[in-house]
DNA sequence: GCGACAG
DNA sequence: ATCTTGTCGC
Protein backbone atom coordinates (compact mmCIF):
# COMPACT_ATOMS: atom_id res chain seq x y z
CA UNK A 1 0.00 0.00 0.00
CA UNK A 2 3.21 2.21 0.27
CA UNK A 3 3.93 2.28 -2.96
CA UNK A 4 -0.07 3.20 -4.10
CA UNK A 5 0.14 6.30 -1.66
CA UNK A 6 3.46 6.97 -3.02
CA UNK A 7 2.03 7.33 -6.29
CA UNK A 8 -0.02 10.80 -5.85
CA UNK A 9 1.03 13.44 -6.94
CA UNK A 10 1.78 17.09 -5.73
CA UNK A 11 -1.29 18.87 -6.02
CA UNK A 12 -3.93 15.39 -5.82
CA UNK A 13 -5.52 13.62 -3.68
CA UNK A 14 -6.74 9.88 -3.46
CA UNK A 15 -9.85 8.30 -1.51
CA UNK A 16 -9.09 6.02 1.23
CA UNK A 17 -11.31 3.52 -0.68
CA UNK A 18 -9.39 3.63 -3.89
CA UNK A 19 -6.43 3.05 -2.92
CA UNK A 20 -8.07 -0.52 -1.22
CA UNK A 21 -9.43 -1.00 -4.87
CA UNK A 22 -6.28 -0.71 -6.57
CA UNK A 23 -4.84 -3.65 -4.14
CA UNK A 24 -7.40 -5.53 -5.15
CA UNK A 25 -10.58 -5.13 -2.16
CA UNK A 26 -11.83 -1.17 -1.77
CA UNK A 27 -13.49 -3.33 1.73
CA UNK A 28 -9.57 -2.61 2.83
CA UNK A 29 -10.81 1.11 2.73
CA UNK A 30 -10.56 0.92 6.67
CA UNK A 31 -7.60 -1.05 6.83
CA UNK A 32 -5.77 1.31 5.08
CA UNK A 33 -7.33 4.16 7.21
CA UNK A 34 -5.63 2.45 10.14
CA UNK A 35 -2.14 2.30 9.21
CA UNK A 36 -2.51 5.96 7.55
CA UNK A 37 -3.13 7.17 11.28
CA UNK A 38 -1.26 4.86 13.30
CA UNK A 39 1.10 2.64 11.15
CA UNK A 40 4.21 3.03 9.31
CA UNK A 41 2.50 4.18 6.24
CA UNK A 42 1.57 7.76 8.49
CA UNK A 43 5.36 8.66 7.87
CA UNK A 44 5.19 9.03 4.55
CA UNK A 45 5.75 12.13 2.44
CA UNK A 46 2.58 11.81 0.92
CA UNK A 47 0.10 10.18 3.75
CA UNK A 48 -1.81 13.70 3.58
CA UNK A 49 -2.91 13.42 0.41
CA UNK A 50 -5.56 10.47 1.30
CA UNK A 51 -9.15 11.37 1.79
CA UNK A 52 -12.47 9.93 2.67
CA UNK A 53 -15.10 9.59 -0.25
CA UNK A 54 -17.17 12.00 0.10
CA UNK A 55 -14.36 14.50 -0.10
CA UNK A 56 -14.02 15.29 3.54
CA UNK A 57 -10.26 14.85 4.58
CA UNK A 58 -10.64 12.63 7.59
CA UNK A 59 -8.07 11.95 10.31
CA UNK A 60 -4.58 12.67 10.48
CA UNK A 61 -1.66 11.22 11.88
CA UNK A 62 -0.85 14.32 14.12
CA UNK A 63 -4.02 14.40 15.85
CA UNK A 64 -4.81 17.47 13.78
CA UNK A 65 -6.92 17.46 10.53
CA UNK A 66 -6.10 21.24 9.76
CA UNK A 67 -2.53 20.06 9.34
CA UNK A 68 -3.69 18.27 6.74
CA UNK A 69 -5.50 20.51 5.60
CA UNK A 70 -2.92 22.86 5.32
CA UNK A 71 -0.30 20.52 3.67
CA UNK A 72 -2.80 20.26 1.01
CA UNK A 73 -3.34 23.89 0.52
CA UNK A 74 0.10 24.24 0.24
CA UNK A 75 -0.03 21.72 -2.83
CA UNK A 76 -2.31 23.86 -4.77
CA UNK A 77 -5.40 21.56 -3.35
CA UNK A 78 -8.24 23.59 -3.01
CA UNK A 79 -10.36 22.92 0.89
CA UNK A 80 -13.90 24.32 1.43
CA UNK A 81 -16.06 23.80 4.26
CA UNK A 82 -13.16 20.78 4.90
CA UNK A 83 -14.00 19.10 2.12
CA UNK A 84 -11.84 18.31 -1.10
CA UNK A 85 -13.48 18.44 -5.05
CA UNK A 86 -12.70 15.37 -6.00
CA UNK A 87 -13.84 15.33 -9.65
CA UNK A 88 -10.87 18.33 -9.75
CA UNK A 89 -8.29 16.50 -7.80
CA UNK A 90 -9.04 12.75 -7.49
CA UNK A 91 -5.64 10.85 -8.94
CA UNK A 92 -7.02 7.08 -10.20
CA UNK A 93 -4.29 6.08 -12.28
CA UNK A 94 -2.69 3.78 -10.05
CA UNK A 95 -0.27 1.42 -11.03
CA UNK A 96 1.00 -2.43 -9.42
CA UNK A 97 -0.73 -5.83 -8.84
CA UNK A 98 -3.56 -6.31 -6.87
CA UNK A 99 -2.62 -8.73 -4.07
CA UNK A 100 -5.87 -8.54 -2.12
CA UNK A 101 -7.93 -10.42 -5.36
CA UNK A 102 -5.71 -13.10 -5.97
CA UNK A 103 -5.92 -14.06 -2.12
CA UNK A 104 -9.54 -13.92 -2.75
CA UNK A 105 -9.69 -16.87 -5.62
CA UNK A 106 -7.65 -19.09 -3.72
CA UNK A 107 -10.04 -18.43 -0.70
CA UNK A 108 -12.62 -19.42 -3.74
CA UNK A 109 -10.90 -22.14 -5.18
CA UNK A 110 -10.40 -23.81 -1.41
CA UNK A 111 -14.02 -23.22 -1.26
CA UNK A 112 -15.10 -25.22 -4.43
CA UNK A 113 -13.07 -27.67 -3.51
CA UNK A 114 -14.56 -27.94 0.21
CA UNK A 115 -17.45 -30.57 0.87
CA UNK A 116 -19.74 -30.43 3.90
CA UNK A 117 -20.09 -34.35 3.59
CA UNK A 118 -21.59 -35.58 7.33
CA UNK A 119 -19.21 -36.97 9.77
CA UNK A 120 -19.86 -40.72 9.43
CA UNK A 121 -18.54 -41.06 13.15
CA UNK A 122 -18.81 -38.98 16.15
CA UNK A 123 -15.61 -37.45 17.00
CA UNK A 124 -13.53 -39.62 20.01
CA UNK A 125 -11.54 -36.26 20.91
CA UNK A 126 -12.39 -32.24 19.95
CA UNK A 127 -9.05 -29.50 19.83
CA UNK A 128 -9.81 -26.18 20.29
CA UNK A 129 -7.80 -23.67 18.68
CA UNK A 130 -7.62 -19.71 19.40
CA UNK A 131 -4.98 -17.32 19.18
CA UNK A 132 -3.83 -13.95 21.24
CA UNK A 133 -1.31 -11.11 20.53
CA UNK A 134 1.53 -10.20 22.15
CA UNK A 135 3.18 -7.38 20.01
CA UNK A 136 4.11 -9.14 16.40
CA UNK A 137 3.95 -12.06 17.40
CA UNK A 138 0.71 -14.38 17.59
CA UNK A 139 0.23 -17.43 19.61
CA UNK A 140 -1.80 -20.08 19.21
CA UNK A 141 -3.24 -22.46 21.95
CA UNK A 142 -4.06 -26.02 20.84
CA UNK A 143 -6.35 -27.87 23.72
CA UNK A 144 -7.35 -31.24 23.18
CA UNK A 145 -10.62 -32.49 24.57
CA UNK A 146 -12.26 -35.65 24.81
CA UNK A 147 -15.36 -35.57 23.62
CA UNK A 148 -17.45 -37.74 25.91
CA UNK A 149 -16.13 -37.03 29.04
CA UNK A 150 -15.73 -33.14 28.30
CA UNK A 151 -12.02 -33.16 30.28
CA UNK A 152 -8.66 -31.66 28.85
CA UNK A 153 -6.43 -34.53 27.22
CA UNK A 154 -3.21 -32.88 25.85
CA UNK A 155 -2.32 -28.92 25.31
CA UNK A 156 0.31 -26.79 23.34
CA UNK A 157 1.00 -23.45 22.50
CA UNK A 158 3.36 -22.25 19.53
CA UNK A 159 4.50 -18.61 19.16
CA UNK A 160 5.67 -17.33 16.01
CA UNK A 161 5.56 -13.52 14.20
CA UNK A 162 2.69 -12.81 12.34
CA UNK A 163 3.09 -10.84 9.01
CA UNK A 164 -0.21 -9.91 7.58
CA UNK A 165 -2.70 -7.47 8.59
CA UNK A 166 -5.86 -7.99 9.97
CA UNK A 167 -8.16 -7.40 7.42
CA UNK A 168 -11.69 -7.84 7.49
CA UNK A 169 -12.70 -11.47 5.52
CA UNK A 170 -9.09 -12.07 4.98
CA UNK A 171 -8.39 -13.42 8.64
CA UNK A 172 -6.85 -16.38 7.50
CA UNK A 173 -4.18 -15.31 5.58
CA UNK A 174 -3.28 -13.53 8.78
CA UNK A 175 -4.11 -16.55 11.20
CA UNK A 176 -3.82 -19.88 9.63
CA UNK A 177 0.11 -20.04 9.70
CA UNK A 178 -0.24 -20.03 13.45
CA UNK A 179 -2.73 -23.13 13.05
CA UNK A 180 -0.79 -25.20 11.06
CA UNK A 181 2.24 -25.29 12.88
CA UNK A 182 0.89 -25.84 15.76
CA UNK A 183 -1.21 -28.47 14.55
CA UNK A 184 1.93 -29.99 13.03
CA UNK A 185 3.30 -30.26 16.30
CA UNK A 186 0.05 -31.79 17.44
CA UNK A 187 0.37 -34.19 14.44
CA UNK A 188 4.29 -35.39 15.38
CA UNK A 189 2.81 -35.72 19.42
CA UNK A 190 0.27 -38.06 17.75
CA UNK A 191 -2.49 -35.91 19.48
CA UNK A 192 -4.68 -34.90 16.49
CA UNK A 193 -8.28 -34.32 17.18
CA UNK A 194 -10.90 -35.91 14.83
CA UNK A 195 -12.54 -32.72 15.05
CA UNK A 196 -11.39 -28.87 15.37
CA UNK A 197 -12.88 -25.60 16.72
CA UNK A 198 -12.01 -22.51 15.53
CA UNK A 199 -12.64 -18.61 16.52
CA UNK A 200 -13.03 -17.50 13.41
CA UNK A 201 -16.02 -18.26 10.45
CA UNK A 202 -16.33 -21.70 8.56
CA UNK A 203 -18.44 -21.23 5.28
CA UNK A 204 -20.61 -18.00 7.23
CA UNK A 205 -18.09 -16.07 5.14
CA UNK A 206 -18.53 -13.94 1.85
CA UNK A 207 -16.73 -16.55 0.05
CA UNK A 208 -17.50 -19.58 2.04
CA UNK A 209 -14.17 -19.60 2.97
CA UNK A 210 -13.63 -18.65 6.23
CA UNK A 211 -10.47 -19.54 8.10
CA UNK A 212 -12.25 -22.91 9.68
CA UNK A 213 -12.73 -24.04 5.78
CA UNK A 214 -9.18 -23.21 4.97
CA UNK A 215 -8.56 -25.42 7.63
CA UNK A 216 -10.81 -27.97 6.79
CA UNK A 217 -9.47 -27.30 3.18
CA UNK A 218 -5.92 -27.74 3.89
CA UNK A 219 -5.30 -30.38 6.36
CA UNK A 220 -8.64 -32.75 5.96
CA UNK A 221 -9.94 -32.68 8.96
CA UNK A 222 -13.52 -31.86 10.12
CA UNK A 223 -13.57 -28.22 11.16
CA UNK A 224 -16.29 -25.76 13.41
CA UNK A 225 -16.27 -22.15 13.45
CA UNK A 226 -17.49 -20.37 16.23
CA UNK A 227 -17.29 -16.24 16.41
CA UNK A 228 -18.40 -13.68 18.60
CA UNK A 229 -19.65 -11.51 16.28
CA UNK A 230 -21.96 -11.15 13.43
CA UNK A 231 -19.80 -11.58 9.54
CA UNK A 232 -22.42 -12.02 7.53
CA UNK A 233 -25.68 -13.78 6.59
CA UNK A 234 -29.58 -12.89 7.80
CA UNK A 235 -31.49 -13.54 10.70
CA UNK A 236 -34.01 -11.95 12.82
CA UNK A 237 -32.84 -11.02 16.02
CA UNK A 238 -36.43 -11.92 17.41
CA UNK A 239 -35.73 -15.78 16.42
CA UNK A 240 -32.41 -15.48 19.20
CA UNK A 241 -32.99 -17.82 21.86
CA UNK A 242 -30.64 -19.79 24.30
CA UNK A 243 -32.68 -22.60 23.89
CA UNK A 244 -32.27 -23.30 20.08
CA UNK A 245 -30.14 -22.24 17.39
CA UNK A 246 -31.79 -19.91 14.85
CA UNK A 247 -30.35 -20.39 10.89
CA UNK A 248 -28.31 -17.63 8.92
CA UNK A 249 -28.99 -17.18 5.39
CA UNK A 250 -27.60 -15.44 2.43
CA UNK A 251 -29.38 -15.30 -0.83
CA UNK A 252 -27.36 -17.20 -3.57
CA UNK A 253 -28.79 -17.85 -7.66
CA UNK A 254 -30.46 -21.02 -6.46
CA UNK A 255 -32.41 -19.18 -3.76
CA UNK A 256 -31.68 -18.54 0.28
CA UNK A 257 -28.98 -20.61 1.30
CA UNK A 258 -28.32 -21.55 5.46
CA UNK A 259 -24.63 -21.25 6.06
CA UNK A 260 -24.65 -21.31 10.01
CA UNK A 261 -26.64 -20.46 12.94
CA UNK A 262 -27.02 -18.31 15.74
CA UNK A 263 -27.33 -18.95 19.48
CA UNK A 264 -27.37 -16.85 22.76
CA UNK A 265 -24.68 -18.77 24.78
CA UNK A 266 -26.26 -18.06 28.18
CA UNK A 267 -30.05 -17.25 29.20
CA UNK A 268 -29.02 -13.92 30.27
CA UNK A 269 -26.84 -12.45 27.56
CA UNK A 270 -28.38 -10.80 24.45
CA UNK A 271 -25.27 -11.00 22.37
CA UNK A 272 -25.27 -14.66 20.26
CA UNK A 273 -22.64 -16.61 19.34
CA UNK A 274 -22.18 -17.83 15.28
CA UNK A 275 -21.57 -21.15 14.04
CA UNK A 276 -20.87 -22.64 11.01
CA UNK A 277 -19.38 -25.68 9.28
CA UNK A 278 -16.02 -25.35 8.18
CA UNK A 279 -15.67 -28.32 6.17
CA UNK A 280 -16.67 -32.25 6.62
CA UNK A 281 -19.35 -31.48 8.82
CA UNK A 282 -23.02 -30.63 7.97
CA UNK A 283 -24.48 -27.82 9.63
CA UNK A 284 -26.79 -29.84 12.08
CA UNK A 285 -24.01 -31.33 13.03
CA UNK A 286 -21.73 -28.44 13.69
CA UNK A 287 -24.78 -26.97 16.15
CA UNK A 288 -25.21 -30.32 17.92
CA UNK A 289 -21.31 -30.62 18.40
CA UNK A 290 -20.86 -27.19 19.49
CA UNK A 291 -23.88 -27.23 21.41
CA UNK A 292 -22.37 -30.52 23.58
CA UNK A 293 -19.65 -28.29 24.74
CA UNK A 294 -21.42 -25.17 25.97
CA UNK A 295 -21.61 -25.12 29.58
CA UNK A 296 -22.60 -21.58 30.21
CA UNK A 297 -19.79 -19.89 28.98
CA UNK A 298 -19.86 -17.65 26.17
CA UNK A 299 -18.05 -19.61 24.16
CA UNK A 300 -17.85 -24.17 23.40
CA UNK A 301 -15.15 -25.37 26.16
CA UNK A 302 -12.56 -26.13 23.60
CA UNK A 303 -12.09 -22.48 22.22
CA UNK A 304 -12.59 -21.07 25.35
CA UNK A 305 -10.07 -23.46 26.88
CA UNK A 306 -7.63 -22.33 24.51
CA UNK A 307 -8.41 -18.73 24.73
CA UNK A 308 -7.49 -18.74 27.98
CA UNK A 309 -4.15 -20.44 27.60
CA UNK A 310 -3.21 -18.74 24.70
CA UNK A 311 -3.41 -15.48 26.71
CA UNK A 312 -2.32 -16.33 29.70
CA UNK A 313 1.07 -17.35 28.18
CA UNK A 314 1.55 -13.89 27.16
CA UNK A 315 0.50 -12.60 30.93
CA UNK A 316 3.23 -15.28 32.45
CA UNK A 317 5.92 -14.61 29.59
C1' DG B 1 -27.29 10.55 10.47
C1' DC B 2 -27.34 5.64 10.53
C1' DG B 3 -25.32 1.25 10.00
C1' DA B 4 -20.94 -1.43 10.81
C1' DC B 5 -18.08 -6.24 8.51
C1' DA B 6 -14.54 -12.88 12.06
C1' DG B 7 -9.67 -11.81 14.94
C1' DA C 1 -7.15 -8.81 18.69
C1' DT C 2 -5.34 -4.88 21.98
C1' DC C 3 -5.25 -0.54 24.79
C1' DT C 4 -7.30 -0.15 30.19
C1' DT C 5 -10.01 2.01 36.33
C1' DG C 6 -13.37 1.76 38.43
C1' DT C 7 -17.74 -0.07 38.93
C1' DC C 8 -22.40 -2.49 38.77
C1' DG C 9 -24.61 -6.92 39.83
C1' DC C 10 -25.19 -11.77 41.01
Amino acid sequence: MRDRIAQIPVGKVATYGQIAASLGDRLASRWIGEQLLHGPAAQQPAAHRVVRAGGELGLFHTGDPTDKQRLLESEGVVVVDGKVNLAEYEFCEFAGTAPLADLRKWQQELAERNRLSEMKRGPALVAGLDVSYDGDDGVVAYVLFDYATREMVWSHITRQPVLFPYITSYLSYRELPLHLSVLATAMQASRIADLLMIDGSGILHPRRSGIASMLSALTGLPTIGVTKKHLCGSYLASDLSADRFCDLHVEEKAGPTKLGAAILPTRKTKRPIFVSPGGLVSCDQAEALVSHFMVGKRLPTPIAAADRLSRQSITTG
